[in-house]
RNA sequence: GCCCCAGUAGUUCAAUGGAUAGAACAAGGGUUUCCUAAACCUUAGAUGGAGGUUCGAUUCCUCCCUGGGGCACCA
């Protein structure tokens, strides 16, 4: 158990001894103090229960320390009734050996193991990725790996756009003149280039766009040429997508696409049609939010010709085609049947978010009410300019470019301050850097702010950037190559005595790394994982300048390697959550 | 018009209802015979506005202002 814990376990019993009424333990609580000079961990209680018994804060508090059992660390009471916790070096020193020794260094995993399901990346096939699947993509991953640390069963499901309207557009241009040659060497650009010559020629001609819909109407009436066509894009799409998530280090249990669920289709919307959940209007079959189950807010109605109605949910268009609204209902039923999911996350961004609302009501009312369905919602990227971010052209950035400047960016700075020796170990090195700056940037944001895209701050030396965690995991690491392997060796930490406030203060930041991992699923928030690891390693930087390792000797030098190899080992292991990895010299 | 999201130092971002709102960058001042100075130490600087709930509000509620987004067959 870690030190919060158990002093929250002392202060219960203390609570109890002095005969304080206790209406909502979970209330009580014990948190790391705001302010050092406090000490180490603070308690709320005596305030929130000295109301009901009608007593003194900081008389209450007072009889709650004289009840408590202390030793781990010094009481003391401060401010409106604050009672304040001050860990001794012992119990420090104790939580370092303890930490160390744990096979999750101080990772607690759930009681409670959930199948859940994560939704994210999902580009579209045909088209390259572009800056606007980052999001999703890198976010995803890493609750992705922090639910599986934590004990829960994860399926990370890739649901690509591999059905859209698009497919009219790219086997229309595909017909008119594909090229073989560049669908060899570049597939995806090539896709592309059929997909814009289309879609440019259908927005200036109706003739044109009529003509796409129609092959689009022959590819889902199974037409053998159109399927043939189609087949070859999405092969040769996955080969493109999978480049570009090797180079992220992001893997999918499935890749379940829109196609997956055709044959489902048309037997979802009649029983949607037999239960009397979906009605016609406008020519289009729609579900419209019911007065057993009215929405939250209201968001369903909508202002239209003067007159209040439902926005409706359509699952058939009026020409009689499915769309993804149809198929995000299939997937729901697909996820819970045949995948036992407990919860499903869909990473996808904001501007979704009134479908999402409308899917899981949908879902509630087709009976699916043990699956917990979340929007992990996220903003938009912007560029310099305060707007979203875009190409001079006008277009959004494509993924891989946008990786390719960021090891540009990256490979400069090598260039100047790598203790590396060969041209090649710096290039491997720039490419680490680049594309684990632009991944720790998305991660390090909120994620429902927008943020501006900044490359050189992202791969800048200083500042609260990846480059900034791997220097101080290089660094740590860095004394265990001028070690003797016979001390390494040798190294014991039951040995260890924390006694400089400096190694003191590492020790009170480790301890934080398992609950700065759980919180991160408490709102989808990695960017709480990343302040936190930003603190520690400036906390190390701070304990390297302030003790010395090597020229310290017997239980100090001990301690200081303990310390040293304790915290790499956590910074690597953040970062790992996060989807990062750690080069090991820089 | 209705709904959603966001407004915090000059800038980019933080902050489970807690004490004096934290960092980073930029600005000023220091540190290297010493384990990677891609570092450390140090100075100055902010909660859009008005109410309310609370012992206590950046956080919860109401209204207003500003910006972004969604609102019938695209995904």
């Amino acid at each position: 158990m870690n030190i919060p814990a158990l002093l929250r376990e002392k202060l219960l019993i203390a609570l109890e001894t002095a005969g304080v009424e206790i209406p909502d333990p979970a209330r009580i609580q014990v948190s790391a103090a705001a302010d050092l000079q406090f000490g180490d961990y603070q308690s709320n209680a005596a305030m929130m229960l000295a109301k009901p018994a009608k007593k003194n804060p900081r008389e209450l508090a007072q009889q709650v320390v004289d009840a408590m059992d202390s030793d781990l660390c010094e009481m003391s009471i401060a401010g409106p009734g604050f009672i304040n916790f001050k860990i001794t070096p012992a119990a420090w020193t104790q939580n370092v050996i303890a930490q160390g020794n744990a096979p999750l260094l101080g990772i607690h995993q759930v009681p409670d193991s959930q199948t859940i399901v994560i939704d994210f990346s999902a580009p579209n096939v045909a088209k390259p990725m572009h800056i606007g699947h980052i999001r999703s993509t890198i976010i995803g991953e890493c609750l992705g790996r922090i639910a599986d640390r934590l004990g829960h069963q994860v399926i990370k499901d890739n649901h690509i756009g591999d059905w859209g309207t698009q497919f009219g557009m790219v086997t229309w241009a595909w017909k008119k003149g594909v090229d073989e040659g560049a669908l060899e060497t570049d597939p995806l650009q090539e896709l592309l280039r059929l997909y814009r010559n289309a879609s440019d020629l259908s927005k200036e001609d109706d003739k044109v766009r009529e003509e796409c819909r129609q092959e689009l109407v022959a590819l889902q009436q199974g037409d053998a040429e159109n399927k043939a066509i189609w087949d070859r894009c999405v092969e040769l799409s996955k080969k493109g997508l999978n480049q570009i998530y090797d180079r992220l280090g992001v893997t999918f249990d499935h890749w379940m696409g829109e196609s997956a669920y055709n044959d489902q289709l048309a037997p979802l919307v009649s029983r949607l049609e037999q239960e009397g959940l979906a009605r016609e209007s406008e020519g289009a079959l729609c579900l419209f939010s019911s007065e057993e189950n009215p929405p939250k807010k209201d968001p369903f109605k909508i202002h239209r010709d003067g007159e209040w109605q439902d926005q409706p949910m359509i699952v058939r268009k009026n020409d009689g085609a499915f769309n993804y609204a149809t198929t995000d209902i299939a997937t729901v039923e697909h996820r819970v049947q045949e995948w036992q999911a407990d919860q499903i996350w869909y990473v996808v961004d904001f501007r979704q978010g009134s479908h999402f609302e409308q899917l899981f009501d949908v879902a509630h009312r087709m009976g699916y009410n043990q699956v917990d369905l979340v929007h992990v919602s996220f903003g938009t990227i912007l560029g310099k300019d305060g707007k979203p971010l875009k190409t001079r052209a006008g277009d959004l950035p494509q993924l891989a470019d946008v990786l390719d400047d960021a090891v540009k960016a990256a490979r400069l700075v090598v260039g100047e301050k790598s203790h590396l020796d060969t041209e090649e170990e710096k290039d491997q090195l720039a490419e680490l850097i680049g594309v684990n700056s632009v991944k720790f940037t998305e991660l390090a944001h909120h994620r429902m702010s927008d943020y501006v895209f900044d490359l050189d701050k992202m791969v800048a030396l200083e500042g609260d950037t990846a480059p900034y965690l791997f220097y101080s995991y290089v660094r740590a690491r860095s004394i265990f190559r001028k070690l003797e392997q016979e001390e390494i060796d040798r190294l014991n930490a039951e040995q260890i005595q924390l006694t400089e406030p400096a190694e003191i203060h590492i020790a009170r930041m480790l301890a934080r790394y398992g609950d700065s991992v759980r919180v991160v699923l408490d709102d989808y928030r990695p960017n709480l994982l990343c302040s936190y690891l930003l603190e520690l390693a400036r906390s190390f930087h701070s304990f390297f300048e302030a003790c010395p390792v090597l020229k310290s000797e017997g239980v100090q030098r001990e301690t200081r390697l303990i310390l040293c190899d304790l915290t790499s080992r956590v910074i690597q292991d953040g970062l790992n959550l996060l989807g990062i990895d750690v080069p090991e010299r820089m």
